[in-house]
DNA sequence: TTGTATGCGTTATCAC
DNA sequence: GTGATAACGCATACAA
């Protein structure tokens, strides 16, 4: 590959001045920097960027940490997608390291990131606890951003939306139309956001005086089959319920089959519940109604902070998403309507 | 941060020592080997990628070009789960851009994990077109594979499915049920995929002399809600039909919606076939049958010979994926039945 | 087994 | 305006 000095020699001039034209800065002559041009053009010249950003100490880059697992589904392509268009449209470039199945594989993605140099990291954790995601901030200059977690020591650092909340929410809204015997499938519990949503669950009820049920508590993990597989098992036990929430709309859409499947109509006789929101839910089973996580608004707020850090700016200011119940036909209605 | 310089220092050695140790090449005695792991304990030393890269000439990183507009959906995060474990699996890194909305901005992802000195670039190309991407290959000494495409030159250079031939057979086969009305949703036209489907459900009527007629296709663009705006437009028309064949299972599954809302039953008189195979489509429309195109052995495949080639090695071979149609209900019944 | 010296392709700080 | 030249942090051929 052609390097500046080739263009250099081929246009008469200095490496430096071959540098000037193409950085932009310093004074360059009008007509020395046609020639440069015209050389560069011939040469087929391409700048390397590794020995740019190993002069210049900077990369242009924002890299983001996400978990394999996080990458089935809407939530993930639609924070993927924005998240490169936004880094883009900031002149930048968005470099993506897999979290893979473990703390010790997600603190290894952040550390490649950042011995990549990339100017920034956004952290969508998975298995890396608070403290330790606090810890990792301290110990690194670089601007770090933590998405879906609330941080204790950098507040600031980190933009999240309360899934606990947002669950005691949704739980209160089915209290609130009568239903009093209400099912939970939970997601996987090694992740926080499943014992969020389990937990919001727990305190809803405990906030309107209904016994929390074993037997209504089903465990799953985040797939439609094992929402399926949840509801099987809440039938298994005689359970009765009038409402159901899964942790997730995938599950929420499997437990809506095994339910049709065990000739109970929905939502004439269960009112489901899921989270996400997920795009293609309402042309499947318009009865499900979901808790939209604002994941765009997140990755948005997240960015920005990001390159406002980046350009010497400092934020002090922590911020929420709040989740948003999204209600379609079966939430509405009341048990037995 | 500590660079060798420091360790180096902190261990009475040279660079090079601390570079030999480093790169397991050379020999190191023991004790020295010793001192200078402790050094870089004591200073947190971490490596600089871009300097390591420059020096060496060597990355260790894939580059993936995927179009924004492919984000969507669980096709793409399949690919992409694939590839990131492909990768890191081969002890190297993925790293991702975008090719946006244009054949230029497609041109420019590329150039831009070139000029990162990528070792070798993976395209997934949405607007170029098979002369171009040839021509690309011709112009870089980095291996390039090119995904669902099939080359003219670079004929061991890509890996494809043969969308057409896979229409052909999904059409057929509901012919052989007895379907002579088959009515088809495209894809959105300026996308190979969408134009190949379109020919393959074209070519199919042809060879059993079954007369294409316009009144039965509708115009796409892959989203649940033009699936469900297809089926309205020709119903709106007064166009009959026994079968529907749309071009993906988002498209489909916005069909069946829309078919359901129009008081006809599915699968009961309309036999409907998508494509892809989502995962989420089994729980939501167990009627639906789909073509499914096997991304993860085309992915498996395109990274094995790019690391292959890496390696020394030299392709001469070419190779396709079928797709496979998975049959559920509907396919099964002819008209009427 | 270890150290010295040079190069990788830029940017950036000087002089001229 | 332009050209030397010193970093940037590392790998590596060659000496010792």
């Amino acid at each position: 590959m052609a390097t500046m000095q080739e263009v250099a020699k081929r246009a008469g001039v200095s490496k430096a001045t071959v540098s000037r034209v193409l950085t932009g800065k310093g004074y360059v002559g009008e007509e020395t920097k046609a020639r440069v041009f015209a050389a560069i053009a011939e040469s087929g010249y391409r700048p390397n960027l590794l020995a740019r950003s190993l002069a210049s100490s900077k990369t242009q880059t924002l890299g983001l940490v996400v978990t394999n697992t996080l990458y089935h589904g809407v939530y993930f392509s639609e924070l993927l997608s924005h998240a490169a268009r936004m880094t883009e449209d900031k002149g930048r470039q968005l470099l993506l390291a897999d979290g893979k199945h473990s703390a010790e594989e997600e603190r290894q993605a952040i550390q490649y990131l950042l011995d990549l140099r990339c100017d920034a990291i956004i952290i969508y954790p998975r298995f890396l606890s608070v403290d330790e995601l606090d810890e990792i901030i301290d110990n690194h200059s670089q601007p770090i951003m933590v998405l879906n977690r609330r941080l204790r020591k950098h507040a600031s650092h980190c933009v999240w939306s309360d899934q606990k909340a947002s669950s005691v929410s949704a739980v209160s809204q089915l209290i609130a139309r009568g239903h009093r015997d209400i099912a939970f499938i939970t997601g996987s519990l090694d992740s926080p956001t499943g014992i969020e949503r389990l937990s919001g669950y727990k305190e809803a009820l405990a906030q309107h005086d209904i016994a929390v049920r074993d037997e209504l508590i089903v465990q799953g993990k985040w797939t439609p089959a094992s929402g399926a597989q949840g509801v099987a098992e809440l039938l298994a036990r005689n359970a009765t319920f009038t409402a159901l929430v899964a942790s997730n709309d995938d599950m929420a859409i499997g437990a809506i089959k095994q339910l049709h499947e065990s000739k109970l109509a929905v939502p004439q006789q269960v009112s489901v519940v899921g989270f996400d929101d997920i795009a293609i839910a309402p042309f499947t089973v318009p009865a499900l109604s979901s808790v939209k996580i604002p994941a765009t608004g997140m990755i948005k707020e997240t960015i920005n902070r990001l390159i406002f850090m980046l350009d010497g700016g400092d934020f002090h200011q922590q911020q929420t998403f709040p989740g948003e119940l999204i209600t379609r036909d079966s939430i509405i209605n009341g048990p037995h309507a």
